[in-house]
DNA sequence: TCTGGGGTCCTAGGACCC
DNA sequence: TCTGGGGTCCTAGGACCC
């Protein structure tokens, strides 16, 4: 049997750990620049606000609730902090593998894990809110857990245990194990709730006149190995019953590929700026791949201008290099950033986001080397060791490429934060840091 | 008239996820 | 005024190999 654990609305979860007050309360986080929702409360998902809703559409919504219902309800918007965010997960995952075998992180909010076979449905429920009621008092955090016999099914299950918790019965678990019991969940879910089935896939599946899961399931097989991807004929299997091929599904335990990328503060123009900002995003890159022990193989360096201005020209372009040697240092990925920037750079044109990605990313000690490349390896890595030492430290970007230094023209304006949240999780040493150093970078 | 058969690797783009 | 950021996997097609 294959377990997930699912956290209840994280972000908003993580924020009223540190702020007690915002419990009972509508509360939404914002992604970065304040630009759009990215979590919500069950109270602002009750008032009909969207994932991803912009966040200008927020105040006419409010309104328009507290209008119909006759209440003044406030809606409470907070800025993201990721790092807080990132923190509270760790503690999370740490938690769960000490209780869990075969745990799979799947995202900062979520991890599959393996149950035993031979264990009893009311042991099995009995251990799961256990588990649910032990992250909740050692963390804070409500999460709900579904349990099944593959991954898409434990999927849906764990929807069920976050409804029924929504609507005040359950008590945050769902074992989905009976045959019986599965075709009845399949019938009432529609076809584009199954994991693995977005928009588009979902569209051609009702051309074809299926509308819920149960339909999909009852397909011939050979319907689906004709006319099916080899992903969604996984989902069909798993939607069937079958057992769901272990995990983890792969064996590479670090990631494919790194993105750093950020929407702009306002429009800039000039090349100095938008490489001022590459050069910041491709430093984190290469940090990022230090931490993992990887390095990257090619950079790529991505382009856009605003698509919501019609009164500009648009412009939007990506590079792509290949490295000489695979690296992680930050002298080496910067600099290939830089050149794919100029690469792609258009002067005239009004620039929103970028964003510089690591790809072909291997381990450290698998790299293939170039016999025409001199570069002093052992040298490079006892100096990244060094900065990554200090930074480490002193907090972050304490000592940093002096191209990064100065004014941050493309940065967002400073985000309504929650000083308790901050505080707690020690943010922004930095700032201060750098400030102490000023005229002397 | 008639033009093989079996591969690998890379890239771009599309679909999905949170 | 104002619309995020970070991932995974799969497929088709091109370029190349013998």
């Amino acid at each position: 049997m294959i377990g997930l654990v699912d956290c209840d609305n994280f972000f908003v979860s993580c924020e009223r750990v540190f702020d007690p007050s915002l419990e009972g309360k509508a509360v939404v986080v914002l992604s970065n620049n304040d630009g759009c929702v990215v979590a919500r409360s069950n109270e602002a998902k009750a008032m009909g606000i969207a994932m991803g809703c912009p966040a200008f559409k927020l105040s006419s919504i409010t309104s328009q609730y507290s209008q119909s219902n006759s209440e003044d309800l406030a809606l409470i918007t907070l800025s993201a902090q990721h790092r807080l965010y990132r923190d509270m997960s760790a503690r999370v995952m740490t938690l769960l593998a000490e209780q869990v075998s075969h745990l799979q992180i799947y995202s900062i909010d979520e991890a599959f894990f393996v149950l035993p076979d031979s264990s009893k449905s009311e042991e099995l429920l009995r251990q799961m809110q256990q588990l649910v009621w032990r992250l909740k008092r050692d963390i804070g955090v409500p999460v709900s857990i579904g349990v099944a016999p593959n991954r898409t099914l434990a999927k849906l299950a764990s929807h069920i245990a976050k409804r029924e918790r929504r609507t005040g019965g359950g008590n945050g678990v769902y074992l989905l194990d009976s045959p019986q019991q599965i075709a009845t969940v399949l019938q009432t879910t529609a076809i584009d709730d199954v994991w693995g089935i977005g928009p588009r896939l979902a569209a051609k599946l009702r051309q074809r006149g299926i509308y819920t899961a149960a339909q999909f399931s009852q397909m011939p097989q050979r319907w689906v190995s004709l006319q099916c991807d080899t992903t969604l004929q996984r989902t069909y299997h798993e939607l069937c019953g079958q057992e769901g091929h272990g995990l983890p599904t792969s064996n590479v335990s670090h990631s494919q590929s790194v993105t750093v990328s950020r929407t702009f503060g306002h429009l800039i123009t000039e090349q100095s700026d938008v490489a001022q900002a590459v050069t910041t995003f491709a430093e984190t890159v290469a940090e990022q791949l230090r931490t993992e022990h990887v390095v990257a193989g090619s950079i790529t360096v991505w382009v856009t201008g605003d698509r919501h201005r019609e009164d500009l020209p648009y412009y939007a372009n990506s590079c792509q290099l290949r490295l000489d040697t695979p690296a992680s240092d930050t002298p080496t990925i910067v600099q290939y950033a830089l050149d794919a920037l100029n690469h792609i750079y258009r002067r005239g044109y009004a620039y929103r986001r970028a964003g510089v990605i690591a790809t072909n990313v291997t381990t450290t000690d698998s790299v293939q080397l170039n016999l025409f490349d001199h570069c002093d390896y052992a040298r490079r890595r006892r100096l990244m060791q060094a900065v990554d030492g200090i930074n480490h430290h002193y907090g972050r970007r304490v000592l940093g490429l002096a191209a990064n230094y100065g004014d941050r023209p493309w940065t967002s304006t400073p985000a309504k934060l929650n000083s308790l949240a901050t505080q707690a999780a020690g943010l922004y040493i930095y700032s201060g840091m750098v400030k102490k150093n000023e005229g002397s970078p």
